[in-house]
DNA sequence: CAGTGGTCTAGACCACCTC
DNA sequence: AGGTGGTCTAGACCACTGA
C-alpha cells in the first residue's frame, strides 16, 4: 500500500481514502456482488498492509452511503435493491393516514427507440443512440398513484421487455442489478406541479388539467454515471412526497 | 464518567453516546452559543474523563447532524443559520437555468392568534394556545416563487412582529437563533400538487386554478420538540424543488 | 511557533451471532 | 468456542491555521 504523499503535497490523500478506492473498485468490478459478505476488517488489513482502524474508517464511509451494510456479529454485506428497507429510499411516497400500504407496479409498454436530443444528453448518449422507453403505473392499495415514463440506455438493458418487467416482484432497481449489473447508487430528482394532460389523467384516474406532482429523476451509477431518466406523475390527493431536511 | 454497563445489559450504550448526550446539553442550555468555538478534543477529553478518540467520535456525529462544524487548524464551532451554505439545506429550490438567484423575502402580515385543532395538535399545544401567524413572499431575481403561511408557538416567540421580520437581513431562521434562542434543528416536508386559490395566484402572479406545489413542513429544535408549520405555496414554472436520494 | 483538528497504529476488550 | 463488528485507549505524527 502507498502510503500518503507527506510533506506539502498537494494531492494529499488520507490512507483510508485510498482504501476506501480499493474497496470501491471490487465492488464495481463485481468481485463482491450484492447481496454477499466481504472479508472481515482484519482480512482487508492484511490484505492491503494497513491497520484494522484504517479499514474500518474506510468501510464507514461506504456503509454511510449505502454501499455497505454492516451487521454486528455476523460481517459486512454489499447492499441489495432486493432488501425491502433499501426500497423506500428511491420511492418517497407516504399515504396521508400513515397505513401502511400494499404496492403494485403495472408495466403497461416497454419498446425500443432512439435517442432524442433531451434523452442524450441526460443520459450522455449519442443523439440517435438507442434507448428503451418504460411506461408503468403504480398502486397503493387498489388506488393509482404514480404513472411513471422511465428512459434507459439501450446498451445497458439490451433485451428488455414488457415480459421481464412483468416477472420482476420487488423494484425495477433490483431486476437491474440481478439481471443487467447494473448498481443503481444515487438520484437527483426535481419536483414541480403540473396539470395533468389527458394521457395521465386517464391513468391515475383524474380530471383533466388536475394538479399533478411531476418528479423528474435522473438515476446513477458508480463514477457518477446517469443510467436512468424517468418522469413520474404523481397524484397526491390521498398520497404525498416525504422529505427529511436535516 | 460513567463507564456504559458492561455484561448483557439491556441499557448498554456506549461511552461516546453519553458524551455525546453531554455535549447536546452543553448546546441546549446555551454554555455554547451558535457560532461559538466549543473546547478543543483534548480539552473535553480532560473534562469528561475519556480518551480523546471518544471525543472525537461523540463529535463526529453532532458533525454529520450539522449541530456542529469542525474546522482544520481552527476549532470546533456550534452551527448557525447565520451561515448562508446552510441556509439552502432549509429551501431545495433552483432556477430552471441553474443561475445564482438574488433571493428576497417580503413579509406581508404578522399578528397573533389562538391555535384551533390543526396548528395545536401539529404544534403540541393546548388548543387555544397562542400562537402567531405570519404570511410572507419569496422573490428570486425580481420574480415571486414561494407564498408562505407559517405558524409559530406564541410563548416561544412573545414579541414577533412585522417590523422584526423585516428587520432580517438572512433566514428566518437565523432571527430564531439570535433573538428567542430558538435552534432549528430538522424538518419533515410532506409535498403535494394543489391548485391555486385566488390569494396564492394573486401573489405569485399566476392564474387561479393553475398548478401550485404545496410544501408543508413542520420543524422541530432539540428533543423533537414541534416549532414551526409552515404551508409553502411553490410557484414551479421557472423553479423546482430539488432533492437527492441517495 | 503553538494549538487545533485529522490520520494511523497496536492492542485490549466487549457485544453479537453462529456453530 | 470462535469469528464478526463495535468500543476504547494511548501515543505518534501530519495538515492546517493564525499569531
Amino acid at each position: 500500500m502507498n502510503r500518503p504523499a507527506t510533506t506539502h503535497s498537494p494531492t494529499f490523500s488520507p490512507l483510508y481514502q485510498q482504501i476506501r478506492a480499493l474497496i470501491t473498485r471490487s465492488l464495481e468490478s463485481g468481485e463482491w456482488k450484492p447481496g454477499d459478505i466481504i472479508p472481515s476488517e482484519s482480512d482487508l488489513a492484511e490484505r492491503f498492509g494497513v491497520s484494522q482502524g484504517t479499514v474500518r474508517k474506510a468501510i464507514d464511509e461506504l456503509a454511510a452511503e449505502n454501499l455497505l451494510v454492516r451487521r454486528q456479529g455476523k460481517g459486512t454485506f454489499v447492499s441489495t435493491h432486493d432488501d425491502p428497507r433499501s426500497f423506500f429510499r428511491f420511492l418517497r411516497l407516504a399515504s396521508n393516514e400513515g397505513e401502511l400500504l400494499r404496492l403494485q407496479s403495472i408495466p403497461l409498454e416497454c419498446w425500443r427507440a432512439k435517442a432524442g436530443p433531451d434523452v442524450a444528453r441526460t443520459l450522455a448518449l449519442e443523439p440517435g443512440a438507442p434507448i428503451n422507453i418504460v411506461r408503468r403505473l403504480m398502486r397503493f392499495g387498489d388506488e393509482p398513484a404514480v404513472y411513471d415514463e422511465i428512459y434507459l440506455p439501450g446498451e445497458l438493458f439490451p433485451d428488455l421487455s414488457l415480459d421481464i418487467l412483468n416477472s420482476v416482484a420487488v423494484s425495477m432497481y433490483s431486476l437491474f442489478e440481478s439481471r443487467y449489473s447494473v448498481r443503481i447508487i444515487r438520484a437527483e430528482e426535481r419536483l414541480r406541479a403540473v396539470s395533468a394532460d389527458r394521457v395521465s389523467a386517464e391513468l391515475l384516474q383524474v380530471a383533466e388539467g388536475s394538479p399533478l406532482l411531476l418528479v423528474e429523476r435522473v438515476t446513477y451509477t458508480y463514477d457518477n454515471k446517469p443510467v436512468e431518466w424517468r418522469r413520474g406523475f404523481y397524484a397526491t390527493k390521498n398520497f404525498y412526497y416525504h422529505n427529511e431536511l436535516g
